[in-house]
DNA sequence: TAAAATAGGATAAACAAGGTCTTCAAATTA
DNA sequence: TAATTTGAAGACCTTGTTTATCCTATTTTA
């Protein structure tokens, strides 16, 4: 199946809401969790991986919690989504180069391969900064729906 | 995981083998399994739901088979993948129009929405007729490497 | 009768999504 | 300075789903 992992998917809304803040700002990870709707306890252990691979650093103790070390720009959904679920393939012939044995025969190879390449160049383009573009537009857009009924 | 399944990608080079057979050419299951290097039994049944879906029209019996029951030209890879794997949605925020709640606000949906229209249009535009050109090519390239010394 | 599709169940392995519990580090307080 | 508290780190566990097969009958028809 064709799906993105909730594991990217809660890696994304997470590290996007960090990135919200104010830079240098340290968030615990039960105000991540509970600002996003995420299972907090499964959060935590998103943010160690995250964190073990460079995206974010922790503090511990009191006061502990997480900020960003890299620039909303330098993150693109491919990095992330990349940490959370390794090298996107979207067929077993692109695994590496040399792998699919049909390879030089096989007419349907080059079509992941184009496919592929395709759909990493646009998430590649789709950074952090790009995204939070987008996400105050939107959020403009809803407090201006703030009329009586409004949930979350 | 974004890969596809061996069910698509078997019933891909299946159909694609029948689709390369002279027209009105009844092919047993088990010369496409053989030629395609895919596990008879496994094969058969995917040609069931094949047959089921109308891609191919099936004969029992002694001298029994396949044959494909829609011209190359209007059968996309994205056709059959949805036969095997159901609709491609690349984020469950895009199952359907309002299953997200976080729909309005969310701004990772829209890029979501964009690359699945983007890999879509791709895989629409992906007939087997345009693979057949390729696997034309391909075959002949591999012909042509049967002198001695020629790798690649 | 023998070859071949049909129908379906059984399976093991991998993966996804989450939870629990203990340990460790930092800050606060007594 | 020692104890307490807060919160991340890390290891392990559970449960359900999906994948990829295999296998065994049961038709069908040349």
């Amino acid at each position: 199946m064709f799906r993105l992992s909730k594991a990217a998917e809660y890696a994304i809304r997470g590290i996007l809401y960090l990135s919200l803040k104010p830079e240098g700002d340290i968030c615990g990870i039960y105000e991540i969790a509970k600002a996003q709707d995420i299972p907090t306890s499964y959060l935590a252990k998103l943010f160690q991986s995250l964190a073990r691979k460079g995206f974010v650093k922790s503090y511990r103790g009191v006061e502990g919690g997480f900020i960003l070390t890299k620039r909303p720009k330098d993150i693109s959904l491919l990095d992330i989504i990349e940490a959370m679920e390794g090298r996107i393939c979207l067929n077993n012939c692109l695994i590496y180069a040399g792998y699919c044995q049909r390879d030089e025969v096989c007419p349907v190879h080059d079509v992941w391969k184009e496919a592929q390449h395709r759909l990493l160049d646009y998430l590649k383009g789709c950074t952090l900064e790009v995204i939070a573009k987008t996400a105050k537009i939107k959020t403009e857009r809803a407090k201006n729906k703030l009329s009586p009924k409004n949930r979350h």
